[in-house]
RNA sequence: GCCUCUGUAGCUCAAUGGAAGAGCAGCUCCGUCCUAAGGAGAGGGUUGGGGGUUCGAGUCCCUCCAGGGGCACCA
């Protein structure tokens, strides 16, 4: 008998001390058993960026994934669940230039303090997988990665006006402006005109896009949405327009080719080279203004740019277009409201139709012809197209937007609008680009949102672009036998940001010769986006210790793509973009055999406080440290899973973690207080008890796999509670449903309470560990219940009930129901018309006076 | 402004179109030399408002209200 004194009381502490060196001991979460014949499942978290401790979001998050991880354990699968660090980055670095410390020493330290918080928090990590994306082992990859889009043309370097930090000194990419701030610092971004490395994502434009088809039953929807936006896919045609005075024609996209014939005017971005181009043609009044302009819009910030609120300006070039259908004469205006990098730079206006151009040439007081009749209905018969024949339409009685400043933006037929007069909006746009086409003045065209991604870096704590320029050969890649390019020592080198890689001034760095012609040569002196680092991880899992190669792909065709990935929303599009599109070359380089890296997604809410997100600065800062102290991991992790649905925030003043603990305690003395030995025949348990367990048993894998872990809980605090009632004053403890139960409970707790459940497992006279225990079973004879309530309504109101055999024949429940004498007196003298009968919880007797 | 999700007990959340429930908090009682992370019990609801479909609506539809999220000069 391996059962302690009824007197021993729980004590989280103790527990924790005494089971976490077991666990280190037996390893059970190892996963490199090449003989394991169990199937696979690979369940990631987001790993950590290493400042500071872990924090309370890092325990709900760890906390949900090893939920995961641990659930298809249970469920007979060899599950991979590794952890590594994040460790290349901004904050190590300006934490470092702050405190005056080696960067590599600063994260190093984080690093051994949040693993050591592991250690005690105790997801199942493998930890013998571990890895850091600051270990040359691992940015060599990272350098490796690099050098194959280069190869591809992937990776390629120009000159852009790009997004600029002026706080951390450094670009950023189009992702990580949120609102024209930057998404680390909150600074506001300016634009700066650099060369700089790209990777080329907009050549998986439509993959990244139409590839979503495959997440839409796995991931959020609202990441899928953000996802599908930031792409920003757009289906229109490109009209060429002639310029007077000018041999080449401008290209114009446009969605709504349709509305050809309402073009009144044309626009295009004021810092454009065609706008500089088209301006040169013009007088010197013209000039004049136009450069005043270019420079007021240079100024403005890009939050003033792109507020929709704000009052159109521009200014006429003095220069005209001419609408390819008609030859009429168009003024091209510059306005900043066309954004040169978007389509080409240059748009033909349609102000009845558009709201913006409405707003352009109202303010500037340009026509404004109505093409489309908005009132027309457009599910009738088409009328046939007879050429040039066709009359116009008698003019619509639509209100005019140019007086109403409302633009017309509904379906309807065309008017005024020559040979294609009463066609609906979507076939006009289909033939109008048809007609395009065949008189070689346009065609269909698309265009996306979604920019290269910008991934050079001018900071020190990062992967070194493994690039050399040489003054004869130019670029050239540094050989992969010569990788890694290490980075140099930070001490000598002066880190604060200045606008220049530090890496620069480390001369003996920087200076090599050339690979090509061994001439004299330069290192590039950039780092990469640590966002290259995050984009493939976690294949790296899958061979961490590799040095011939980033992965190998048996391994990663044995557990990738990851079933499971669990992370905040912050990085809907950042990482997850990322990551998608590395995956996708890397399905082209052949190294993989799947083209989604992300098979499903959950996204936990925060940990808030009093209402809002923790800082030190609001002073509602609850520290994960002093929680853990105070309360266990346990506790904090059983809190985590019950507080709510795991996608929503949790307000911790809204917890309890005191809660969360006495529940802890009555389940281990549920255990504790079992008398009967490990070889009862459960069969001979009370029955009442028995169907509680079985129905827990039968419906907690269902909650779990569909991330109810709230509900899981609450269904085990019933479960512990029936079954302190079965040992308090029902068949007692020696019952062997009573050990069943707790049996049931300790395994079941695993998910929430590794600490608890293996110390109640072994007050249940069983060894470690409770981990690798197998889902029990449930008896599909304990879930049918012999007897059920029928309720019996009248008009739908609850007026008997009566206890009846569950497979009861609706004839037979009708005539009990009928027979009832609280049904009678209900009824009355009412007429009965209808009853319906759902066998066997309901019958619904409907009357009429 | 447009799109979307969510409104159930004081709080956090459950409830295949079929009896409105659980935990926590609060309350009452019991117990213990002291301290309960102990036991027993009761209360608590116009399911955001209104309308509709149905024999029957928290659940489906419409509308309004309140919150959250996303998008917002991308032609």
């Amino acid at each position: 008998m391996t059962r302690e004194s009824v007197d021993a009381r729980y004590d989280f502490a103790a527990i924790q001390e005494k089971w976490a060196p077991v666990w280190e001991r037996l390893q059970p979460f190892a996963t490199d058993d090449p003989a394991d014949t169990r199937p696979r499942k690979y369940v990631l978290d987001m790993f950590p960026y290493p400042s500071g401790d872990l924090h309370m979001g890092h325990a709900e998050a760890f906390g949900f994934g090893d939920i995961v991880a641990r659930y298809w354990r249970q469920q007979g699968f060899n599950v991979l669940h590794p952890i590594g660090w994040d460790s290349f980055g901004l904050p190590a670095e300006n934490a470092a230039i702050k405190r005056g410390v080696d960067p590599r020493e600063w994260t190093y330290a984080n690093i051994a303090q949040q693993k050591a918080s592991f250690k005690i928090y105790a997801p199942s990590f493998d930890w013998s997988r571990e890895l850091h994306t600051s270990d040359p082992e691992y940015y060599k990859w990272n350098q490796w990665l690099f050098l194959k889009l280069y190869e591809k043309g992937l990776a390629y370097r120009k000159e852009g006006s790009v997004n600029w930090c002026p706080n951390d000194q450094t670009v950023l990419a189009n992702e990580q402006v949120v609102d024209g701030h930057c998404e680390r610092c909150g600074a506001q971004v300016t634009k700066k005109k650099l060369t700089q490395w790209y990777f080329r994502v907009t050549d998986y434009a439509d993959r990244l896009l139409d590839d979503l088809k495959q997440l839409e039953a796995t991931w959020p929807s609202r990441v899928l949405t953000m996802q599908r936006n930031w792409i920003g896919r757009s289906v229109g045609a490109d009209v060429r327009f002639k310029i007077e005075g000018r041999d080449e024609p401008v290209s114009v996209y446009t969605t709504r080719p349709d509305t050809l014939y309402g073009v009144t005017f044309m626009v295009v971005a004021p810092d454009s080279e065609l706008a500089a181009e088209l301006v040169e043609g013009a007088g010197d009044e013209v000039k004049a203004e136009f450069a005043a302009y270019l420079e007021k819009v240079r100024q403005s910030s890009e939050i003033e740019r792109l507020s929709t609120e704000r009052e159109k300006t521009g200014v006429f070039l003095g220069r005209y277009a001419l609408n390819p259908l008609t030859g009429e004469r168009l003024p091209i205006w510059a306005a900043d409201y066309v954004l040169a990098e978007y389509g080409h730079g240059a748009i033909m206006a349609v102000p009845a139709h558009d709201q913006r151009d409405l707003d352009f040439a109202r303010a500037f007081g340009l026509p404004v012809r109505v093409v489309v009749d908005v009132n027309a209905p457009v599910t009738g018969a088409i009328p046939v197209i007879t050429g040039d024949t066709a009359p116009d339409d008698l003019p619509p009685v639509l209100p005019d937007p140019a007086q109403t400043g409302e633009a017309l933006v509904g379906n309807g037929r065309l008017v005024n609008s020559g040979p294609f007069n009463g066609l609906s909006k979507t076939t006009a746009i289909q033939k109008v680009t048809e007609a395009l086409e065949a008189s070689g003045i346009g065609g269909p065209a698309k265009n996306y949102r979604l920019r290269d991604w910008l991934i050079s870096r001018q900071r020190y704590w990062g992967t070194p672009i493994p690039i050399i320029h040489c003054e004869t050969c130019g670029e050239v890649p540094v050989p992969e036998d010569q990788l890694p390019v290490t980075l140099p020592d930070a001490a000598g080198l002066d880190l604060r940001p200045k606008g220049s890689s530090p890496l620069g001034a480390a001369e003996e760095w920087v200076n090599v010769s050339c690979p090509s012609c061994g001439g004299p040569a330069k290192r590039d002196s950039d780092t990469m986006d640590t966002f290259v680092d995050s984009s493939w991880y976690f294949l790296r899992f899958l061979s961490a210790t590799d040095d011939t190669k980033p992965f190998d792909p048996a391994e990663a065709a044995k557990w990738a793509p990851v079933d499971q990935y669990v992370g905040g929303v912050e990085h809907a599009i950042l990482h997850l973009l990322y990551a998608r599109f590395v995956t996708k070359v890397l399905f082209d380089l052949g190294l993989v055999d799947f083209t989604e890296p992300f098979t499903s997604l959950l996204n936990q809410g925060q940990v808030l406080m009093d209402g809002s997100a923790m800082s030190k600065s609001k002073g509602n800062l609850v520290e994960f440290a002093s929680q853990l102290r105070e309360y266990g991991a346990d506790a904090l992790r059983v809190t985590m899973a019950f507080a709510g649905p795991p996608e929503d925030d949790i307000d911790w003043a809204d917890v309890s973690a005191t809660g969360s603990s006495k529940f802890l305690a009555r389940a281990w003395r549920v255990a504790r207080d079992v008398t009967s030995a490990p070889d009862v025949i459960w069969k001979d348990g009370d029955v009442a008890l028995r169907r509680h367990t079985h129905r827990f048993l039968a419906d907690a894998p269902g909650l779990v796999e569909s991330f109810k872990f709230n509900v899981v809980v609450a269904r085990l605090i019933e479960l512990v509670n029936v079954t302190r009632k079965a040992i308090d004053s029902g068949p007692g403890p020696a019952d062997p449903a009573v050990r069943e139960a707790a049996e049931v409970i300790a395994m079941a707790l695993n998910l929430f309470a590794p600490y608890t459940a293996e110390d109640m497992w072994q007050l249940l006279g069983y060894e470690p560990t409770v981990a690798l225990v197998q889902w029990r079973k449930p008896d599909p004879t304990l879930l049918i219940e012999d007897t059920v309530t029928a309720v019996v309504q009248v008009n739908g109101k609850v007026r008997d009930r009566l206890e009846v055999p569950a497979k009861i024949a609706a004839d037979e429940l009708e005539q009990l129901a009928r027979s009832s004498a609280a049904v009678a007196r209900a009824v009355g003298e009412q007429q009965i018309v209808n009853v319906i009968v759902r066998a066997p919880k309901l019958v619904n007797i409907a009357t009429k006076p």
